[in-house]
DNA sequence: TGATCTTACGTTTAGCGTAACAATA
DNA sequence: TATTGTTACGCTAAACGTAAGATCA
């Protein structure tokens, strides 16, 4: 039976190119690679190395069977991972999702649900969490439309309405709903985290400027103590009527109206069913 | 790092249901497979097992442990196996050959061409001689005809020319030269071990029998004592005179002369090289 | 009671490192 | 002389088997 702590110091041997220098990498004494090759020779059946008095080198078997180690060790490596993101995978809700507001939701949900799981979330851009999904790193995905994909169940889930929040002092004040642009120029605070909504105001108001904060006092703080326009939604919650003084317009833009679905493996279902039941309402008060 | 001697014993267990019954099979004592399956569990970092009072299963993860555990064992079988392969290739020239006449040049010239190798060389029919070069199991092939294969040199090597011998008493012995069909219906004496020569009789002559003598001295002694035509080449070697009585015709039939072919991959052209050098009248005196 | 798994204990062995040796550049 | 690989020697730690204990059918 072959040792993999043996190929793995064969593949040090090879790297090197000596057996003191494969041994120091190795932080074991010499003799014992000198003993380990000798053993692998035995192992194998065949000669390995072709040795002088005091060098040792691979022969052509040697140099095939470090070829072989290599694969061996990459091999187990994976299955050890393998095993373990399956271990992980059992305990473990992985949610990647395009904005923040629908993990609010999920995530409480999930956790009564199934309270001895680990919930992991990130917010992620639409291409990752194809990628996610892909490599199965997330059990479950939210997405700003519908997916086809094989063996995934995919239900609408919440909606989201973007409003822009303006002073009352400010030109579009008066207006009773917004596009994308009429706010094209106007500067913004935005905060961070947002998903794919930072993308979109990039795109959709190329003319304007995004103050993006990190800190979420800080962003709080300018909205209290500034006229910079700032945007809210449908399913923000805004427990320090932070907005109060505000007005908010709609903005009417199809895509500033947005359907998230949940995409889950038809395996998973039974997370997506705990989801379906949610009431928007139950969490927004 | 894992140790697929430990491996085995999770799979041996996968197998078996209890350890007792794994261990026997192991020819090892239980509470080694015991203190193996807690090892796994620590080197995983995962639980591998429910375990009652004295019961204990593979859980999920378990599962997937053996499924991996399965699949590296093979590979590190596969790879015990490819590089003993490969050394025995360095050291053997494999021959494939659809016929006996083109091994009784080829073998001498190798062996005094590489005293160091042992040469191996068997007789098989066409379709197994592909699969022999395709799984690289022969360096060297002789075919009846010329292949086109990417990587391998394809040379003409020996011509051969099939006479039927007859007694002077029969039907045919006034003729000069034969057909197939001919000889179709008349009965001949066959030796084993002729290669495509066997399948081509059978196939050019449906009507006739074919008595086919394993044993070379019976083939001999039915040659000398009876009057059952049998055949012969140019190559064949007559060293006992054995068809001095007989009248010899050639079959003029195209695929009874045959070309053989000498296939190698061109890595390994020089055992092709040594064998063009071959000299027919050199051996056959 | 027989079968199963785990733990405890004592022994053995196999692997390791130090040291000594041989050979090279 | 410094470096490299092999061999010898003694020790330690890990692995094994036997035995004992606990639980279940």
């Amino acid at each position: 039976m072959l040792d993999l702590t043996e190929l793995e110091q064969l593949t040090t041997f090879a790297d090197t190119g000596t057996l003191s220098m494969a041994a120091e990498k190795l932080h074991i004494s010499q003799p014992t690679i000198t003993r380990t090759m000798q053993h692998l020779e035995e192992t194998f059946g065949v000669s390995l190395f072709v040795r002088g008095k005091n060098k040792i080198m691979l022969n052509d078997t040697g140099l095939k069977a470090v070829e072989q180690a290599r694969q061996l060790l990459s091999a187990a490596d994976n299955a050890l991972k393998t095993v373990k993101a399956f271990d992980k995978s059992l305990h473990t809700i992985t949610i990647s999702s395009c904005a923040p507001a629908p993990l609010w939701y999920v995530l409480p949900a999930l956790s009564s649900a199934y309270p001895d799981m680990t919930i992991a979330s990130s917010i992620k851009n639409v291409p990752a969490i194809y990628e996610d999904l892909d490599s199965e790193f997330c059990q479950l995905a939210i997405l700003p439309h519908n997916i086809q994909y094989d063996h995934y169940v995919n239900i609408p889930f919440l909606k989201e309405n973007l409003s822009v929040c303006v002073a009352a002092s400010h030109a579009l004040s008066d207006k009773s709903s917004v596009t994308f642009s009429d706010l094209n120029g106007f500067n913004f605070l935005l905060g961070s985290e947002i998903g794919f909504w930072d993308e979109m105001c990039r795109v959709r108001m190329p003319a304007s400027r995004f103050l993006v904060q990190t800190n979420q006092f800080e962003f709080e703080e300018l909205v209290r103590e500034s006229s910079l326009p700032c945007f809210t939604t449908n399913l923000a919650k805004d427990s320090q009527n932070l907005l109060a003084d505000r007005i908010k317009i709609p903005v009417t833009d199809p895509d500033a109206n947005v359907t998230y679905y949940l995409a889950c493996h038809s395996q998973l279902i039974s997370y997506a069913e705990v989801l379906k039941r949610i009431d928007v309402n139950d969490i927004k008060e």
